[in-house]
DNA sequence: CTAGGGTTAG
């Protein structure tokens, strides 16, 4: 094309650059765009706009900016889809602020009518950050402006809503959008809420909703079914997760990476190391190459599993199979060395990581610290802390939580109490871990007192104590026989709607049994054992309905 | 020849 002279149509370029940009071959996209530019081929707005949106994605929103500025060069004229392009690339790279200025800007200044992609863009972003309420309040500024929303602009914010455990707002929000828009889900807005209430493990309504799609002859794709298997096999139905995949089967879907990394990590948290490799064994069997998150996944679910042995295999098979083990795996096997005790071994392979440009991030050095207090290496971890640095920025409390749960448990309550003392002097707020990690130090060490009194602390510092809280209390109080708060503390348990952990709930058993402890606490204890997991036969049932 | 929403790993 670039030796036609004259040259062909703009449109066949434009055509050419669309079908690397659907294709996600961003930069080579831009390449040729840079190459017409060079041989003055007159480009358009059209493909204006796909250069800017591959800058965008490739996170250079700056670049695609600086290509805006040579719009203005050219004479062309921005259209909506540049500036859409340009927002969601702020959006994109978390620069929300920037992203709110720039959607003002374009308004106050006329640039262009936002339309409802725009509006729906900007909700993405303010629901990215985190922004539900403000993002709802566009929604209805933008009806005011005489902007309809679409399904889209729904679904956005009832995805957030859900992620964010908000299931009874996002269902209002459904609600809304059919009953007094007139908008029809789709069958994104019905994954969305499913994954939602999948994930509270409220199934009754999740099947509900799977059955309502079915209702109106709308067929679950490839994302719900492994919406489904991932809820399935996290929660150890391995029935169901069969199941699903067999009707997907039926319906000639086919499951992508994405199904069986979800698949292989849910049996690996299940600790179903055999299903995990089977499924493993199968997607290269269908010619689905494994990536970084199957290796990790499987990998994962070894090092938790203790078998050290069979995840070195699998790193050293990843790495030779060419896929580039990140800062996850790395964690991942460094968490399963220390927990085996091979804190050399973990050593090696963190040097490794600075090696190979995979930066350790706060979660990896968290796994370190955690690592060496569990062997005995409080002093190592305490310097390694202190030669932290930036990294620990935003997280310094969760480190320190870290440390102080380490120190005590390594018999070093002194450390841990300096600790503690350390963060407060340097303005830090304890959080309901670090309160839990010093109550269960405090217990460990006979001070029960001292333990009830920062347990009495807590509310009044507005951190109020939590589920976890009360059982650490709890197993001090029954392990140091101070009997008398057991009953206390159960009653207000029961007020809290809280409920005994395993462990906790033993406890008490076993002293009752000896003796040790009142029996007319049962009738009380038995109100306080969390209900059984619900495995109600509907969503078996409906599965069914589905393969019809 | 145009744009925006749902699924996986420490």
């Amino acid at each position: 094309m670039s030796h036609m002279r004259p040259f062909p149509s703009i449109v066949k370029f434009n055509q050419l650059l669309h079908s690397l940009t659907k294709l996600k071959h961003f930069s080579h996209s831009l390449h040729l765009f840079k190459q017409m530019c060079a041989l003055r081929v007159p480009v358009s707005d059209y493909t204006m706009s796909i250069a800017i949106k591959c800058c965008c994605q490739l996170y250079r929103t700056n670049d695609a900016f600086s290509v805006l500025g040579f719009c203005f060069k050219l004479s062309i004229v921005p259209n909506v889809f540049i500036f859409n392009a340009l927002l969601d690339g702020l959006i994109l790279e978390d620069r929300i602020l920037e992203a709110e200025v720039f959607f003002k800007k374009l308004i106050n200044n006329k640039l262009c009518e936002p339309d409802v992609v725009m509006y729906s863009t900007m909700i993405k972003g303010l629901c990215k950050v985190g922004n539900n309420v403000i993002a709802i309040q566009m929604l209805s500024l933008m009806d005011e402006s005489g902007c309809k929303p679409n399904v889209v602009t729904y679904s956005n914010i009832i995805d957030s809503l859900c992620k964010d455990k908000m299931i009874e707002d996002a269902n209002k929000l459904f609600k809304e959008m059919v009953f007094k828009k007139g908008i029809s889900p789709d069958v994104i807005t019905y994954s969305s809420l499913i994954d939602g209430f999948c994930s509270l493990g409220r199934w009754e309504e999740a099947s509900k909703l799977l059955q309502e799609m079915l209702d109106v002859g709308m067929s679950p794709d490839l994302q719900t079914f492994t919406i489904l298997v991932n809820a399935f096999c996290k929660e150890g139905k391995v029935e169901e997760t069969e199941n699903v995949i067999d009707i997907m089967l039926e319906k000639g879907i086919l499951p992508d990476i994405v199904t069986y990394n979800t698949l292989i990590n849910g049996y690996c948290l299940r600790g179903e190391l055999n299903k995990a490799k089977t499924n493993f064994d199968s997607m290269v069997f269908r010619d689905l190459a494994p990536d970084v998150v199957t290796y990790s996944s499987l990998l994962n679910g070894y090092c938790k599993s203790l078998k050290m042995d069979d995840a070195m295999l699998l790193f050293q098979e990843m790495n030779e199979k060419g896929v580039k083990p990140d800062v996850v795996t790395y964690s991942s096997m460094i968490q399963g060395l220390f927990r085996v005790g091979r804190c050399g071994d973990a050593r090696k392979l963190f040097d490794k990581m600075h090696g190979k440009c995979q930066m350790p991030d706060q979660l990896t050095y968290g796994i370190i610290l955690e690592g060496l207090c569990n062997n005995h290496k409080i002093e190592e971890a305490l310097s390694l802390f202190h030669l932290m640095g930036d990294i620990k920025l935003n997280t310094e409390i969760v480190m320190y939580t870290i440390l102080i749960d380490g120190a005590s448990k390594c018999g070093k309550f002194d450390i841990a109490r300096l600790l503690f003392q350390d963060l407060t002097d340097k303005g830090l707020c304890p959080n309901v871990r670090t309160y839990s990690v010093m109550i269960s130090g405090l217990c460990r060490e006979g001070l029960v007192g001292d333990a009830k009194d920062l347990f009495l602390k807590m509310e009044a510092s507005g951190c109020p104590p939590n589920n976890v809280t009360y059982n650490i209390l709890l197993q001090g109080y029954l392990k140091n026989k101070h009997n008398d708060d057991v009953e206390m503390l159960l009653h207000e348990m029961d007020g809290r709607c809280y409920s005994l952990d395993a462990t906790t709930l033993e406890l008490l058993l076993n002293q009752i049994a000896s003796g040790l402890l009142d029996n007319t606490l049962l009738e009380l204890i038995s109100k306080l054992v969390p209900k059984e997991l619900m495995d109600g036969p509907s969503f078996t049932t409906l599965l069914e309905n589905v393969k019809k």
